[in-house]
DNA sequence: AGCACGCCGACT
DNA sequence: GTCGGCGTGCTC
C-alpha cells in the first residue's frame, strides 16, 4: 500500500482523473485518503487530494509525494465520495468540487523562487542573489532578474523550487509561565525594590499558580500589571513564553441568554412528531414545512435538533446569507451555546477556518450558516435543516453549480436522517413533490400567537398617475406614513433593487448610457457620482450633457434608496430615516449597527431592498409599503412571478408580528397580476395552483428540467456559429419528448466585451444527456483553449440571464 | 492551468 | 547565423 491516486489541483479536462504518485516509506500507513499532498507534476509542484490508496499501478514511471500537508484527513470518505457525485451532478471538475465543500484558507497558495545550486566562487552569481542562497519569483521579477537568472538555470548554477503553502494560518498567542520554583520566586520576591510593585504581583500570582499558562491579556487582568512589566520579567528570566493556538471567535464579545425549549402549539406538535419519529427510527425523509410567518418553525427547528443532539448526533442548519443575522444566530446559540458553529460570508478567512476546524474536531455539533455549509464535516449526521427553502441563494452561480438542497438530500440519504424544507412560501418544486409524496408535507397555518396576517391593501400606480399624483408615494400610504409618524409606531419602506437602479436618460432624444463592454444600462452611483456596470464594473463620469445630441436636459431615472430617501425628506422632513442599501452596509457591522438603531426607536422609517426583506422580527412596525412591487415580474425568467409572490407574502410578513395589528401597503403598475393578486390576499394555495398552470403551459419546473448551455466568445460570428454546432449535436442526441430551445443570444447579450449565446435543454427524462455534454465539453475543448471559446453549462439553472 | 518543446520571422 | 514569437501537447 504505497502509491496514492490524487487529484491534482488544475481544473481542465484533461487532468480530471487521478494521478498516481509514490509514498516514500516514512509515510506508508500515515498517508489517507482525504489529506492533501504537494505532489510534483510536470515540472512544478502543485497541490493534490488523495483519493486512494492502493499497491499497483498502471504507470511504471511513478514519481513519489513530496510532501504531505495534513496530518488528518480534511474530507472523510463520505465527502470525498459526495465531491465525485457532486462533480458528476454538476458536469464539473472534481477539483473544483473538492475546493467548494472546504473553506478558503485551505487552497493552496502557489509560489516559486530560484535557489543557487554551486559556484561558491562566483561573483556574478553573489550579485545576482545578493548574497542569499534564495531569491523569490517575485522580487527577481520586480527588478528584472529573470533573464539573467535563466541563463544561470540553463548553466545548471540554479534551480526553480516550487513552494505550496497553507494559505491557512492558525492563529496563536503568547501564553507566559514560570519555570521558578516557589522558594525561587519566594526569595526574588524579596530581593525586588518596593517601588516594583507590579512585578511582584505578578510574581505573587505566579507563586498561587505556579507551572500555569496565562496570556498577557489575563496577567494583565488579574495582576493589575501591564505588558511592559510582563516583558521586564521575561528578560529577568522569571517568566517564559510559548506560543499557543486559538481560535479566532467571532462572537468573542457576544453574550447569549441560554433560552429552555418553548411550550409547542397543537399545530407545532403535530408537525414535530413526525419528524422526532424519523429521527428515532434512523430513516431518511425529506420534509417539507410549510408555515406562515410567525409560526413557530424555528422552534421545530430547535426542538428536533435538540433530540438529535441528545442522539449523540450532529446537525446542519442552512439560512440564505442575507437572513444571517445576528437575531437567527442569536437563536441557536442561546439554545446550544458554544455547540454552534457559525460559517457565513461575512467572516473573515481566518475566522472561517477556525468555525470549520471547530466541527473537524467534533467541538461544534451544530452548524449554521450560508450555501456552503451544507459540506460541514460531520461523520454522524441525524438532520440536515434548510431555513426559507425557496431561496435562490442556495443554488451556486459558479462552477460547481449546485443547489444545497440537492446536497443536502444526498448527505441525509447517506447518513440516514431527515431533511427539513422550510418555507412560508415554497418553492414550487418543493411544493409540488410534496404533493407527489415525495417529500412529506407539514403544515402551520396558525400564528404563533394567533395574531391575524397583516392587511394588505393594492395601490394601482396608473391610477394615481391618472389622479395626478407624480410622486413615488400613492395617496394611501402617504396618509398611513402620516398616521405611524403620529403614532410613533414604525415603518419598512421596501424598495426592489432589481430593475429599479438609476439610469442616465436623455429626455431629450431618449439616449440611455450603456456600458461600452456590456449590452447593459450603466447604474448612476450618487456616493461616488460616477456611472457604473453591474456585470464588469467599468466606471466613467456623469455625463453634464447628452452625449448624442448635447441636450443639456440628461438626468438620472429610477428610484434608489437614495432618491427615495431624498424624497421622504421633501415630504416628511420630521421623519427620521435609516436607510440600508450597499452603501451603508458595506462595512463590517454596519448592517447590525444600522438595525439596532432601528430597534431601539431611534427611527421612524426603514427604508431598504431585498435585505430587509428577511427574518426582521421589530414589535413596533406595524406599517410595510412595497413602493413598486411588479420591477422584477418583467424579467426574462420563467420564475419571476413565483420570485415576485415570495418577495410580497415575505415582507407583509414583517408587519404586526406582535400586539399591534398591521397594515400592508403594496403599490403596482399591474395589479391584475396573480402573484401580486395572491400575494395580497395572502393565499399560497392559488398562487400554487396558478402558476403551476403556467408551468405547465410553457414547459417549465417541476413539469420539466432544464440545462443551459451558455457559448461566449469575442466574435460574434464565432460564438452564433458554435452555439448552432453544439445545438445541432445535442438536438441529434435527445429524445423527441425533450424541448430544444435556441440557439439565441443571452438575456444579456454581451458581457465584458464578449458575446453570449445560449441554448436551452427542456427534459423530463434524458439518461444519455449528461454524456452528451461531456462529449460536447471534450469535442470543444481544443477550440476553447486556443481560440478563446468559453462554454458553460449549467444544469437546472437558476439564473437565466 | 502552466510549462517546455519545437518550428518559423526580424535582428546583432 | 541567433533570439524569440506562440502553436501543441503533456503532466503520474
Amino acid at each position: 500500500m504505497n502509491i496514492a491516486s490524487v487529484i491534482v489541483d488544475v481544473p481542465a479536462l484533461g487532468t480530471d482523473r487521478e494521478f498516481d504518485y509514490l509514498v516514500p516509506d516514512k509515510w506508508i500507513g500515515m498517508i489517507e485518503p482525504g489529506m492533501r499532498v504537494a505532489v510534483p507534476f510536470g515540472p512544478r509542484t502543485i497541490q493534490g487530494f488523495v483519493t486512494g490508496i492502493k499497491d499497483s499501478s498502471d504507470f511504471s514511471k511513478l514519481k513519489e509525494v513530496k510532501e504531505l500537508l495534513d496530518l488528518t484527513p480534511v474530507l472523510n470518505k463520505e465527502l470525498l465520495e459526495l465531491g465525485g457525485w457532486l462533480a458528476e451532478e454538476t458536469l464539473s471538475f472534481k477539483i473544483s468540487a473538492f475546493h467548494a465543500m472546504l473553506p478558503a484558507a485551505m487552497k493552496a497558495k502557489y509560489e516559486k523562487s530560484i535557489r543557487r545550486v554551486n559556484g561558491e566562487d562566483n561573483p556574478f552569481l553573489d550579485d545576482l542573489f545578493n548574497g542569499n542562497n534564495e531569491i523569490s519569483w517575485k522580487d527577481a521579477e520586480n527588478k528584472d532578474l529573470l533573464p539573467a537568472l535563466h541563463t544561470e538555470i540553463k548553466n545548471g548554477n540554479a534551480e526553480v523550487i516550487y513552494y505550496v503553502k497553507n494559505r491557512a494560518r492558525k492563529k496563536t498567542i503568547n501564553m507566559y509561565q514560570s519555570e521558578m520554583a516557589k522558594e525561587e520566586l519566594n526569595s526574588l520576591l524579596e530581593s525586588l525594590r518596593p517601588s516594583a510593585e507590579k512585578q511582584k504581583q505578578i510574581i505573587e500570582f505566579f507563586i498561587l499558580h505556579p507551572s500555569e499558562k496565562f496570556s498577557a491579556k489575563q496577567l494583565i487582568e488579574k495582576t493589575g500589571s501591564s505588558q511592559s512589566t510582563i516583558n521586564t520579567l521575561i528578560k529577568k528570566g522569571v517568566l517564559s513564553v510559548s506560543r499557543e493556538e486559538i481560535y479566532r471567535d467571532p462572537y468573542e464579545h457576544k453574550h447569549f441568554n441560554p433560552t429552555t425549549p418553548l411550550p409547542l402549539t397543537v399545530e407545532q406538535k403535530a408537525a414535530i412528531t413526525p419528524i422526532l419519529n424519523t429521527i428515532d427510527s434512523g430513516d431518511y425523509k425529506t420534509f417539507l414545512l410549510y408555515g406562515v410567518t410567525g409560526s413557530g418553525k424555528t422552534e421545530i427547528y430547535l426542538q428536533s435538533i435538540q433530540n438529535v443532539l441528545d442522539k449523540g448526533k450532529e446537525a446542519i442548519v442552512l439560512v440564505p446569507e442575507i437572513a444571517l443575522t445576528p437575531q437567527m444566530v442569536d437563536r441557536f446559540k442561546s439554545r446550544f451555546g458554544d455547540d454552534v458553529a457559525v460559517l457565513h460570508s461575512a467572516l473573515s478567512t481566518g475566522e472561517r477556518y477556525d468555525e470549520w476546524r471547530k466541527v473537524q474536531r467534533k467541538e461544534a455539533k451544530v452548524v449554521v450558516g450560508a450555501r456552503s455549509a451544507i459540506f460541514a464535516p460531520f461523520e454522524n449526521l441525524g438532520i440536515i435543516i434548510i431555513d426559507e427553502e425557496h431561496e435562490t441563494s442556495y443554488k451556486q452561480e459558479e462552477a460547481p453549480r449546485y443547489h444545497a438542497r440537492d446536497v443536502a438530500i444526498q448527505r441525509a440519504k447517506h447518513y440516514n436522517c431527515p431533511v427539513i424544507l422550510g418555507s412560508a412560501t415554497p418553492s414550487l418544486e418543493s411544493f409540488a413533490r410534496a404533493k407527489k409524496e415525495v417529500y412529506h408535507l407539514l403544515t402551520l397555518s396558525k400564528r404563533m400567537n394567533n395574531q391575524a396576517l397583516p392587511a394588505v391593501s393594492i395601490v394601482d400606480m396608473r391610477e394615481e398617475m391618472r389622479g395626478g399624483n407624480r410622486s413615488m408615494f400613492s395617496r394611501e400610504l402617504f396618509e398611513k406614513l402620516e398616521d405611524r409618524l403620529a403614532k410613533k409606531e414604525q415603518t419598512i419602506l421596501f424598495l426592489n433593487r432589481r430593475g429599479h437602479s438609476s439610469f442616465m436618460m436623455c429626455r431629450d432624444c431618449g439616449y440611455v448610457m450603456q456600458c461600452p463592454h456590456c449590452d447593459i444600462s450603466l447604474t448612476y452611483h450618487r456616493y461616488s457620482n460616477q456611472m457604473k456596470c453591474h456585470y464588469c464594473g467599468f466606471d466613467t463620469g456623469v455625463p453634464e450633457v447628452c452625449p448624442e445630441c448635447t441636450s443639456n436636459h440628461i438626468r438620472y431615472f429610477g428610484t434608489g434608496t437614495q432618491k427615495v430617501e431624498e424624497e421622504l425628506n421633501k415630504i416628511l422632513p420630521e421623519a427620521r430615516i435609516v436607510r440600508m442599501d450597499v452603501d451603508t452596509t458595506g462595512r463590517k457591522g454596519a448592517h447590525e449597527k444600522l438595525l439596532d438603531h432601528f430597534k431601539s426607536g431611534n427611527a421612524d422609517i426603514l427604508l431598504g431592498t431585498q435585505m430587509i426583506a428577511k427574518g426582521l422580527d421589530f414589535p413596533n412596525i406595524t406599517l410595510v409599503g412595497v413602493l413598486s412591487a411588479d420591477t422584477m415580474l418583467h424579467l426574462p425568467d420563467f420564475r419571476a412571478g413565483e420570485k415576485t409572490f415570495q418577495l410580497l407574502t415575505q415582507v407583509s410578513g414583517r408587519a404586526g408580528r406582535h400586539e399591534l395589528l398591521g397594515e400592508v401597503v403594496i403599490q403596482t403598475y399591474t395589479p391584475e397580476h396573480y402573484s401580486v393578486e395572491y400575494a395580497g390576499i395572502q393565499d399560497y394555495d392559488r398562487f400554487y395552483r396558478q402558476e403551476m398552470m403556467m408551468r405547465k403551459i410553457g414547459s417549465y419546473p417541476p413539469f420539466f428540467y432544464l440545462t443551459m448551455v451558455t457559448v461566449s466568445h469575442e466574435d460574434l460570428i464565432k460564438t452564433i456559429s458554435t452555439t448552432e454546432k453544439i445545438t445541432k449535436y445535442i438536438q441529434s442526441r435527445i429524445s423527441n419528448e425533450a424541448i430544444l430551445l435556441g440557439p439565441v443570444a443571452s438575456p444579456i447579450p454581451r458581457i465584458n466585451d464578449r458575446y453570449r449565446y445560449q441554448c436551452l435543454i427542456k427534459y423530463k427524462q434524458e439518461p444519455e444527456l449528461k454524456l452528451t455534454l461531456k462529449k460536447v465539453m471534450e469535442h470543444y475543448q481544443q477550440q476553447f483553449v486556443k481560440e478563446g471559446l468559453a462554454i458553460s453549462i449549467d444544469v437546472n439553472p437558476y439564473m437565466m440571464m
